[in-house]
DNA sequence: TCATAAACGAGACGGTACGTCTCGTCTTGTG
DNA sequence: CACAAGACGAGACGTACCGTCTCGTTTATGA
C-alpha cells in the first residue's frame, strides 16, 4: 500500500485511512449501481476496494449504514442547482437534471437500491431524511429566488412546488416503473406552472 | 387447521387449498405490516398462518412473491375512485385516499416494506408495475370524465395529473420522510389545478 | 448422501440423521488427532463429514461440546476393565491399556486436546468430570473383585489406587512430556503394590 | 507510565523495560487466574498491564509464550522443597503444598489455563516440560536425602516416587474433577509408602 | 548537553475462525 | 397426494481475537 501513488483528485492524500475509506465507498456504489442493494455483499465491497472484510466493518458497522455513506458520495454533487433567471427554466433544469439522475439504467438501479435500503433499517432512513431535506432546501432556492424577482407571491410554499415536480419522476422509478424521460419533466413542469385548465 | 370454519365473505369455500392460500396472505400482509420486508421471514408468515413453511414455498417460489400477491390482497380493493361531481373534487378525494393509506403507521411500513421488495426482484417490480398500470388506469378515469363533462380540455394527459397529485405523497413515503398530512393533499391538489402563479 | 452405504457397525442405518452424526463425530475425532482442539475448525470438520458448517452448528452448539462428543466417542470402549485373576495382574493391565492409549503419538495428540478443550467451557468440563466418574467406578470394579477374594482389606479405597496407578502416566501426558512406557506402567504398579520401602 | 513510581520490591528499578516485563507478566497471571487461557486476551493483557499491546508484542511473540512466561512467574517460587527429617513427612508436606496450590479456585483455574495452552503450542510445551524437569529435580532431592540417609534403597527410583505421589493430585485437576484436599495427600502418600497391602 | 538509538503509544489492517440468520431444497413419514 | 416436520446446503452477516505494520513521540544513554 505505501507505495501506491495517491489517485487523482485526493487533493491531500493524508493517509491510508482515507484512502481506505474512499475507495469502500466508491466501490460500494459500484456495486449499488451494478447489483443493487440486496445482491451487494460486504465482502465483495471489500475485495473491490482492495480491502478486507473487517477494515470495512471497522468504519461501518452494517451493510445498510455503508450504504447510506455510498450513496451520498455521488449524489451530494450530482445535483447542481440551476439559476436560468425564471422559475419555469430552472424548475425545468432541475426536472431534467433528476431524469439525467434515475432516468438511466445504472441511476436507476442504484438510486432503487437506497431507496430500498432505506426501507430496511431506520438509521439508514433517517440518514436519508437528513439528506433529503438538505437537498430540498437547496432546491427550494430556486422558488425564492422567485418570489424575490417578484414571479412568485410571498407566501408560495417552496418546498410544495419542488416536491410537485420532482415527486411524479421518483413515483416512476419507485412504483410504477414506467420510462422518465425528459418530455415527462418538461410536462410535469408546464403542469406545476399553469395549472391543468390552462389551454 | 382442519377444524377452522372458513370465515364469512369466503363465497366459495373452495376446500382446505384455498384457506391455506388466504391464511398465509393473510398472515405475511400483517407482517409486512407490522415489522415489514426485510424482518419478515417466510418461517413466521408460515406460523402465524398455522402452517408449515414447505407449504408456503409449495405455492409461492420466494419471499418476493409472496409479498407480491400478499401487498395485492388489500391493496387492490382499498382505492376506490372517488366521483363527487368536478375534478378537484375528485382529485381532492384521491390525494386524501392515498394519504390515509399511506399516512399511518402500518400503512407506511407496509407500502415501504413493498416498495423495498420490488427493488429486490424483478418479477416482483413487474408485478408491481403491472399493479400500478392497473390502478392509474382506474384513476385517470376521474380525468376522462372531467374530459367529457367539458372541464378539462380533451388533450389532458390523464395519467400526467394523477401522478403529480400523488407523486409528492409518496416521495415523502419513501425518500423525504416527511409527515403525509390532508393538508399536504389539498394543496398539492391546489397547486395541480391553478399553477404557481395562482394568487 | 443418499447413494452411500451405511458403514459397517451402523445397526439401524435409520435415517440420514444418524449418518450425518456419526460421521461429523469420526471427522472431528480424527482432527482432534491429527491437528489437536486449537488448530481444528468447525469448517474443516464439516467439510470432511462431507456436511455444510451449518449442520455442524445445528447440532452442536460450540466447538466445544462438539469436541466433548467427539471425544467420548472412541475412549467409552476404548478402556476394556482386564480381569487376569489378581489385582496385581489387573492394574498391569489396566495401566498398559492407558499406555497404549495416551502413549502414541495420535492418541497423545488427541486426549491433551480434549484435556485442553475442557480447561474452555464449564460445560465440557463437566461432560469429561462424567465420563471420568464412570470410567473410575467401572475401573474400580478391579479394586472391589479383589477385595471380594480377600486379596485387599475391605476397607480399601478403590478409587485412590486407581487414580494412583494412571495419574503418574497423565501427569506425564499433560505436564511433564516424558514418555510414557510400560516399563513405567509396570513400575507404577510394583510401587502401589508394595510400597517404597520394598526391597 | 512515566509517573509511576516504581514497584517495591523491585530491586533494580532499572528502567521502564524492566517496569514493563514485570508489569505485563503481573497482569497475565492474574488473568489467567481470573479468566483462564482462552478468555484472556493480549489486548486484556496490555490494558491491565498500562502498556499498549504492541509493546506487549514486541516482547513476546504468542499468546502462549506470554503465558508460558507468566506461569513461571508464580510458580517458580511457590513450592519449596520440604525438609522435615523423613521421607514420608517429606512427601506429605510436598503433597500438601501441591494441593494448596492448586486445590484453590484461582490455583486451579491457573493452573488448567496453562496446561490448556500447553497442548496449544508446542513450543509452550517445550516450556513446560523444561519447567517440570527442573521442578521434578528439585523434588527428587527429597527421595536422595532418604537414600543417604539409608530410608531408602540406593536403586530407588526418585522420579518416580515424585510423579506417583503429585499425579493422582493434578489427574483431579484436568481430568475427573473431584476435589483436591489435604486428606487425598495424605492417603496418596500413604499408599505410596506401604503399599496397597499395608493393613 | 545533546544527538541518536531503542522502546513505546496509538491505531489501522490482513487474516482466520466463530457462531448466527434466513432462504429455498430435500427427505421422510402420516392422514 | 398434499401436508407436517424438520434436517440440510448455501451463503451472507457481524464479531472477536491474533499478530503485523506504520508513524509519531517519549525515554534512555553515550559521545
Amino acid at each position: 500500500m505505501s507505495d501506491r501513488t495517491p489517485r487523482v483528485g485526493e487533493q491531500r492524500p493524508g493517509g491510508r485511512a482515507e484512502r481506505v475509506r474512499t475507495a469502500v465507498l466508491e466501490a460500494a456504489a459500484e456495486l449499488l449501481t451494478e447489483v443493487g442493494y440486496e445482491k451487494m455483499s460486504v465482502e465483495d465491497v471489500a475485495a473491490r476496494a482492495g480491502v478486507h472484510k473487517t477494515t470495512v466493518y471497522r468504519r461501518w458497522p452494517t451493510k445498510a449504514e455503508l450504504t447510506a455513506d455510498a450513496a451520498q458520495l455521488h449524489s451530494a454533487d450530482a445535483v447542481p442547482i440551476p439559476d436560468s433567471g425564471s422559475v419555469v427554466g430552472d424548475l425545468q433544469l432541475l426536472a431534467r437534471e433528476v431524469v439525467a439522475n434515475i432516468g438511466t439504467e445504472g441511476g436507476s438501479r442504484r438510486s432503487r437500491s437506497i431507496a430500498a435500503a432505506a426501507a430496511t433499517s431506520e438509521e439508514l432512513a433517517t440518514a436519508m431524511h437528513g439528506f433529503w431535506a438538505h437537498r430540498l432546501a437547496l432546491s427550494a432556492v430556486i422558488v425564492e429566488r422567485a418570489i424575490r424577482r417578484g414571479e412568485l407571491a410571498p407566501t408560495t410554499d417552496a418546498n410544495l412546488i419542488i416536491e410537485t415536480v420532482i415527486g411524479p419522476l421518483w413515483l416512476r422509478l419507485l412504483l410504477t416503473g414506467e420510462p422518465i424521460t425528459e418530455d415527462l419533466a418538461d410536462e410535469v413542469v408546464r403542469l406545476v406552472t399553469t395549472g391543468m385548465f390552462a389551454d
